[in-house]
DNA sequence: ACGCGTTGCACAACCGATTGCGCTTACCCT
DNA sequence: AGGGTAAGCGCAATCGGTTGTGCAACGCGT
C-alpha cells in the first residue's frame, strides 16, 4: 500500500518525471504542451497521486504551513480570530498551526523555535508585548509575521487591531450623556498595547468633555482576569474615591469589578454604571446584561491572514508597515443606566 | 543568513556527517564514542543547529505532527480539551494542528486529506458521527487516531470521552430528589453518540425511579444549539405535555429553553427546574445560575493525546482498543429547586 | 535548401538528514 | 605473533519532488 509517487505518474503518462512536475504545477515557463499537461493531470487524478510535501518543502523550502501563537485558546476572544484566520488560510491551500504560550515567554520561544525549524511560512501573533525582544527578533530576521490584537512599540511588523480609542471613546461618551461625570477606568496591563491605548483613549475622552482627570481615576489591572477586577475594585472602593461610573479594561475584569461592587452593596445600573470591551458570548444573558465594546474579531483574523499572505507571496514588497484598525460598535445593554440623582 | 546545517556542524567538529547524526540522535545501536558525541553535541549548540525536518521527514517518514479535527473553535467547549492535549504533544516533541470543520462533511474529508499529504503521524477526532464511512476508513488504512467526545457505533478506534450516563443519572436524581416526577428530556442530535447516549440513560434513570416513560417525553434538538432549543421547548410548549423539569442535551440547549419558557411566563426555579450539560464558562453567573454537569475537558484531551502517542510509539501494539470514560460531576445551582406545589 | 529561433521535453543535480554496510583500528586471547 | 572480535566511524545510497540546462524536432523566413 505504499502510496503512488510522482515517478509512478510519469511512467503511466509516459513522460520523464521533471516534466510531469511541472504539469502538474502549471509551470508557466515550463513550457509543457497543454496536451501533456492535460494527460499528466489526468492519470495523477487516476492514480491518486498526493504529493509528499516532505520532498517538496526539501527542495522549495516552503511548507505552506501558517504558526498563530495565542496566550490561551481557552479565553473566548481567541477562538473567534482563529477561525476567521483559519478560512482565508486553507483557502488559499495553507494549514494553520495553532499553539498558546500560557503567557509564558519561554514557552513562546520554544514554540516559535519549534515552528521556525519546521519551515514555517509565517505567524500571526496575538501574543505580543509593548516592548518584545522576541517579536523583534522575528521582524529582524525577515520572517514574515502579522501582529493581531496587541501591537509593540517600534512598528516594524504589520498589525491588525480594532479601534480601541473609538471603542473607548463612544463609552465614555455613553456614561456622560447619561449624566455621569465621576467615571473611573479599571485599565488592562500596561505591558500590552490594548492596555496603554484603552487608558490613553479613556484620560482623552474625559478632556474632551472638559471632565476633570485625575490620576486616581485610572487603576491598573495585573491582568485581564476577573480576580484582577475583583481586586482593582478593592482598591478603589478602599481609596473613596467617588465614582458613578467604570470603564473596564475587558469583560472579565469588568465581571469582577460587577461582583465586587454588589459585595458592597452598590448594584448596576441604578446605584453604579459598568461598561466592558469585547462582548464575550454569554455576556449578553447575564442578568443584569453588560453593556459593552463588540469587536470584529473573526474579521481581524481573516485580514490579519490576508496580509500575511500577501507578505508572503511577494516577498520583495517593502511597502510601508501596514496598521490596520477595524471598526467596533458599543453595544448598550443592562449594566449601564442614569448617573444616580439625576 | 543561510542556515546552520547537519554538515557544517560535522566539519566543525571534524567528523562525518552520518556520525554527527547518530551523535545527535543518541543512536542506539550506532555505537558512537561518549567523547565524539559530547563533542558534536557541544558544536551543534554552539553553532545553533536546528535540523531541518524536511530532510528528516522525508528519510524517516515521520512528522511528529498529530492534527485534531474539531467541528468549531469557537464552541468553548473544545478549547479545554484542544489545551490538554496540546501540552502532553508539546512535552512530547510533537505539534499540534487544529483544523475545524464547521459540521461539514466535505471540509472534513479535505482537512483530513491534507494532513495525511502532510505526513500527519496522527489524529485526535472530535467530530465523529454513530455512523461515520470518514472515521471508518482511517481505523481501516491504519493511521493511528483516535475520538475524543463522540464514538461511533462501531468500536474500531480508540475513544475518550467522559461517562455521559451518570452525568445524567445524577441529574435525574437530583431532580427527582427535589419531588419532581414530570421530567423531560430536550435530547441532542440522534445521530451523534452524545445525543444518544444522554437519551438512552435519560429514559433507563425514569425507570430506576418508577417512574413512567413516554416518548413524547423525549424532544430531539436538530443540533447542540440554543436555536435548536429554542424550538425544541417550543414544540413542548405546544405539545401541552405537563412537566417540571427538563434536563437539557447541553448547556446551549438549556440556555435556549430557559429563555423560551420565560418569554411564556414560566420562570426557573419556582416554576420549572432546568438541568444542562458541559458547564461552560459563564454560565455560573447567569441569573439563576444553570445547575449542569462538569466535565473533565482538559483531563479528557491530555487522556487522549497520551492514548495517541502511545498508539504511534509501538505500532505493534494491537491491544484493546480502549474506551475510556471519565467522571463528571453535577453543580448544583439556581435553575433547580424543588417541584412547584411541594 | 539552409540557418535561425522556438517549442517541448529529457537529463541529472540538488535540497539535507538518515542509515545499511563495510573499513579501519585497537585490543584480547591463546 | 597471528587471528579474531568488536567498537567507532566514514562512505554513499536514499527519501521524492523541483529546476537549470541541454538537446532534438519543428516551423518559418529568405
Amino acid at each position: 500500500m505504499t502510496r503512488v509517487k510522482l515517478i509512478d505518474v510519469a511512467r503511466a503518462a509516459g513522460v520523464h518525471p521533471g516534466t510531469a512536475s511541472r504539469a502538474l504545477n502549471s509551470d508557466p515557463d515550463g513550457r509543457v504542451s497543454a496536451e501533456t499537461t492535460r494527460r499528466v493531470v489526468e492519470t495523477a487524478k487516476r492514480l491518486g497521486y498526493v504529493p509528499n510535501s516532505f520532498a517538496r518543502g526539501l527542495r522549495t523550502a516552503r511548507s505552506f504551513v501558517i504558526g498563530m501563537i495565542v496566550p490561551d485558546v481557552t479565553n473566548p476572544l481567541f477562538p473567534p480570530m482563529v477561525r476567521g484566520a483559519e478560512q482565508v488560510l486553507s483557502q488559499a491551500g495553507y494549514t494553520l498551526v495553532l499553539t498558546d504560550t500560557d503567557n509564558d515567554e519561554a514557552s513562546e520561544r520554544a514554540q516559535i523555535e519549534r515552528l521556525r525549524s519546521r519551515g514555517t511560512d509565517g505567524f500571526l501573533i496575538a501574543t505580543a508585548l509593548w516592548e518584545d525582544p522576541l517579536v523583534e527578533e522575528l521582524g529582524e530576521v525577515g520572517v514574515p509575521a502579522v501582529l493581531i490584537n496587541r501591537n509593540t512599540a517600534v512598528h516594524r511588523l504589520p498589525y491588525v487591531g480594532c479601534d480601541e480609542r473609538t471603542g473607548i471613546e463612544v463609552s465614555v461618551d455613553h456614561l456622560v450623556g447619561l449624566g455621569h461625570r465621576e467615571i473611573v477606568h479599571l485599565a488592562g496591563p500596561q505591558d500590552t498595547s490594548t492596555g496603554r491605548e484603552r487608558a490613553s483613549a479613556f484620560r482623552h475622552s474625559l478632556r474632551v468633555h472638559e471632565l476633570p482627570v485625575d490620576p486616581d481615576q485610572v487603576l491598573i489591572c495585573s491582568s485581564y482576569t476577573e480576580q484582577a477586577g475583583v481586586e482593582a475594585t478593592t482598591r478603589l472602593l478602599a481609596s473613596g474615591r467617588p465614582f458613578t461610573a467604570i470603564v473596564a479594561g475587558n469583560d472579565l475584569i469588568a465581571l469582577g469589578a460587577l461582583e465586587t461592587l454588589a459585595a458592597a452593596g452598590r448594584h448596576a445600573p441604578d446605584d453604579v454604571s459598568v461598561v466592558g470591551f469585547n462582548d464575550l458570548p454569554l455576556v449578553d444573558k447575564l442578568t443584569p446584561s453588560l453593556t459593552t465594546v463588540a469587536l470584529p474579531l473573526r474579521e481581524m483574523g481573516a485580514l490579519a491572514a490576508r496580509i500575511l499572505l500577501a507578505e508572503i507571496e511577494d516577498s520583495d514588497h517593502f511597502g510601508p508597515v501596514a496598521q490596520s484598525l477595524l471598526g467596533v460598535s458599543l453595544a448598550v445593554r443592562g449594566t449601564s443606566g442614569p448617573a444616580p440623582g439625576r
